[in-house]
DNA sequence: CTGAAAGCGCTTACAG
DNA sequence: CTGAAAGCGCTTACAG
């Protein structure tokens, strides 16, 4: 490895302090440096190559202009998608991102956010996953700058940014109600996370809203991991029931995803047989042959106000705010009318 | 922000130097130090919840356990795929990864290379964009320990893990050939990228060891960016030849999709008007009415690969070596023969 | 206008 | 067995 220039080095060549070196590639104390020097300096910087280590600036700044992020999983979509957003915005305001998946255990984010601390990160975005609350206590008591997002604990006062998860799926349930459905079946994860707890809420509303009483036989709960079986079995008990389902909510676009899948290995019609509506997005459905409606989560904006919050959280230290952004029923064939109505 | 304890707290705590607790802790040094000393001080370090700090280690050490991964974006899912690989990988070998989006331009890649190694990684992943060779051979003189990954240079020694791409559009080919198909056309992308290459010649190898002569006609370059409207284009216009093709080889995951797009968008049949082979995997490859067939990279392998060859050859340098491993053609609905063969 | 000096939190060769 | 001391490469309050 060949040997890098040092703010030494350069201070050694001109014949002046690394202190004025420092002083003048870093732009400080403007003017009160004689030009002369300052030019000689600059000059000798960038013959030498000089490249600032920000490993030692770090150290004495205390600040190292790095934020880590905990997703659920960077090989999910919704995950990826986020990180890129944050990493455009983190990049504008000269911060560098790390990153790491929890796989939405609790151990492995305590171990995340451990590892990323230790590495003095100025600030965290963290997919909170379900038994965090303690960690993410931990973090306040310590005045770590962080910013949950996608979901929160209403329990916790912290910085978050997610979306209205209420309102969008009763958003979507009443759009189903509108179009003629009455039994109106969900899918959604066995969890304790929050948000979830929200989009059945909201769920649920709307039903009460269309005069329709919600019952347990409807909504389908699954474990959280990748369970493509435990999706296409939910599927079918719903459709197997008595007073079988004319239309399911997919609670999150993987069990959209393996939903569908199965919906389409069976050969079921949709939205003849039955309706459906997603949330968040994948690629996969527009290729389903009856394009899935679902709910569009405004993935930009989440980003940009995460990592803006949580960049001047730093800075300058704010009550944390919950932010839920509207979300978008994006309408499209999975949940047409069956039988003509009068437009 | 609560104080952080340091090595010398808890030196002060115990009476002893920080140099003594640096050892403990560390575990250097084993036996030779008074076993109620090393005791007092390992308790200390856990009452006062110590947490050592990397980045005053690393400034010692000269080195950061942490590698930087230039993707081209980490949003597609090859990229996260494989970064999601190379995260578990390099945490099981105690590293951490920087990430960042080149977008597929030297200039970008050139910035997070020169902003990643500033941050004074110990070694880079890297997906290097087209006319970047300047960057590599940059990084080589300097000794940075670096890995590519998907694509590499002819013209540069050094580390490279990928895929045998020849080989294996060789073999997508040929299996068209095999299914009676005599107009096989390719769509690849207007790049240097030398793996691209590698992928048409394969092609046409293929085609000429079936005694069919390739034709320019029958290639189709688009550009590297999200270009959906142009790869739509190019399918049409390989229809729309005076003897079109009856087969379409796609020389990437993005050509794919878009591709399919198109081809869903006009309900062109497949197998029966084109039969279709894609490269690389995407979920939506299952949703297409006609299951894709397609060239599967093991992705598994080679983040693992390229991450150990990587770490290994941080801590003991070794003379560069290029990976290529075999890829495999998963054959499905999309290029099953029109008429009943004999089997 | 300029610079000597201290210090960020560690590690480690060296001396006892 | 143990510790004083130097030093990694910077920044910055302070003194001139």
């Amino acid at each position: 490895m060949q040997k890098k220039t040092s703010l030494k080095d350069i201070a050694a060549r001109v014949g002046v302090s690394t202190a004025l070196v420092s002083y003048v590639l870093n732009g400080r104390m403007e003017g009160r440096i004689g030009k002369e020097v300052a030019k000689k300096i600059r000059q000798t910087a960038t013959k030498l190559n000089y490249q600032p280590n920000h490993i030692a600036r770090s150290l004495k700044t205390r600040r190292t202009n790095t934020i880590g992020l905990v997703v659920a999983d960077i090989s999910n979509p919704f995950s990826s998608s986020l990180a890129r957003i944050i990493e455009d915005e983190a990049d504008k305001l000269g911060y560098t991102v790390i990153f790491g998946s929890s796989d939405e255990t609790d151990l492995k984010s305590g171990k995340l956010i451990n590892a990323l601390m230790n590495r003095q990160v100025d600030g965290l975005i963290i997919f909170p996953p379900a038994n965090s609350e303690k960690q993410i206590r931990q973090l306040i008591k310590q005045g770590t700058p962080f910013v949950l997002v996608d979901r929160y604990f209403p329990g916790i006062d912290c910085n978050s940014v997610g979306i209205d998860n209420h309102k969008a799926s009763f958003e979507a349930v009443t759009h189903l109600l509108d179009q003629g459905r009455k039994r109106i079946g969900m899918i959604s994860y066995n969890s304790t996370l929050h948000h979830l707890d929200d989009r059945i809420e909201g769920y649920k509303s709307a039903l009460k809203a269309g005069n329709i009483e919600p019952t347990a036989e409807l909504i389908r709960k699954v474990d959280i991991g990748n369970n493509t079986v435990e999706i296409g079995k939910a599927v079918q008990s719903l459709l197997d029931l008595k007073k079988p389902v004319d239309a399911i909510l997919f609670g999150s676009n993987r069990i959209a995803a393996a939903g569908l899948k199965y919906i389409h290995s069976k050969k079921i019609h949709v939205p003849e047989k039955v309706s459906l509506v997603g949330f968040d997005e994948t690629e996969i459905f527009d290729f389903f042959y009856s394009p899935l409606t679902y709910i569009r989560q405004p993935l930009t904006e989440i980003g940009q106000q995460a990592t803006r919050m949580l960049l001047e959280g730093i800075t300058n230290p704010k009550t944390p705010v919950r932010i839920f952004l509207p979300a978008q029923l994006v309408i499209r064939e999975s949940s047409m009318p069956v039988k003509k109505k009068g437009n």
